[in-house]
DNA sequence: ATAGGAATGATACACATTCTCATTGATTAA
DNA sequence: TTAATCAATGAGAATGTGTATCATTCCTAT
């Protein structure tokens, strides 16, 4: 993990933040990879991964390590909280101030070097509550 | 997800049970199907999984849904956090008293049904801190 | 005992991610 | 400018985690 940010910025690494920094969802490497093809439709899936990565560990970036079977990339770097939809997987952030002084209770509470943290609330997002309502008037 | 405590007890449900209640930290379903194996040599590990899943959702262990590649079980199932070693992967108990009020504070500003949350720290555990000060100091 | 359903074990499959490597592209030294 | 060098890319193979399938085995209730 440095934070220099001595990366090339090829072409490709250019249009991936581009992107990236776009959308307000919290993007898939494939659907990062989805956008991107359509303006460089020869770049490879793995130069995808591989650069979301880099960026990410250069802190150009943020990999969200959620629950559910993906990772996820959003361009905001400042610490703020997220909420994943249980039903679809949905990632949205949540507005309130973040909470760096955990951080300082956790230290104190564990051996560990603490580094920093994230809250992941879960929960219904809209659609698929109405879509649950649906079933139940049936 | 269910709540009521109506699967059966195989043999197989118990030693998973058992052994997972043994141990203080938090295995993945790999890690399970090892200590199971050691009494039910013959058990698959799609029973494990299929039985740790179940067990998940029917509230009588965890899932941890952690950072990393590999899901992670608990036996113990009341609300409290975690910290993960970002360079093993190791995952520990966080020892202060959690803070369901903050579903409310994340339901008052989303459109969400809040189901919960989970709070997860990062950092690098004593043994891998032990192992970078040896190669700082060569 | 015997029928019916549930659980298991073996294996095939699906998917996300990483690895490998030949080719291409950029940078540096002469 | 050209040759040498090193980094980045694209294509596809490989890995790893988890899920689905299905024939067989095990319970349970008649």
């Amino acid at each position: 993990m440095q934070t220099q940010n001595d990366i090339r910025l090829t072409p490709q690494r250019q249009v991936i933040l581009e992107e990236l920094a776009k959308v307000k969802t919290h993007p898939t490497a494939n659907e990062v990879y989805d956008m991107v093809r359509k303006r460089l439709p020869r770049i490879g899936l793995g130069t995808v991964y591989r650069n979301l990565e880099l960026m990410a560990d250069n802190g150009m970036i943020l990999k969200l390590e959620v629950g559910g079977s993906q990772k996820r990339f959003d361009a905001t770097t400042d610490l703020h909280y997220h909420i994943r939809c249980t039903c679809c997987g949905r990632v949205d952030d949540i507005e309130f101030s973040a909470m760096p002084q955990l951080d300082q209770l956790a230290a104190n509470s564990s051996d560990y070097q603490v580094l920093g943290h994230h809250i992941e609330f879960s929960g219904i997002c809209e659609s698929c509550g109405d879509r649950q309502e649906e079933k139940v008037s049936n």
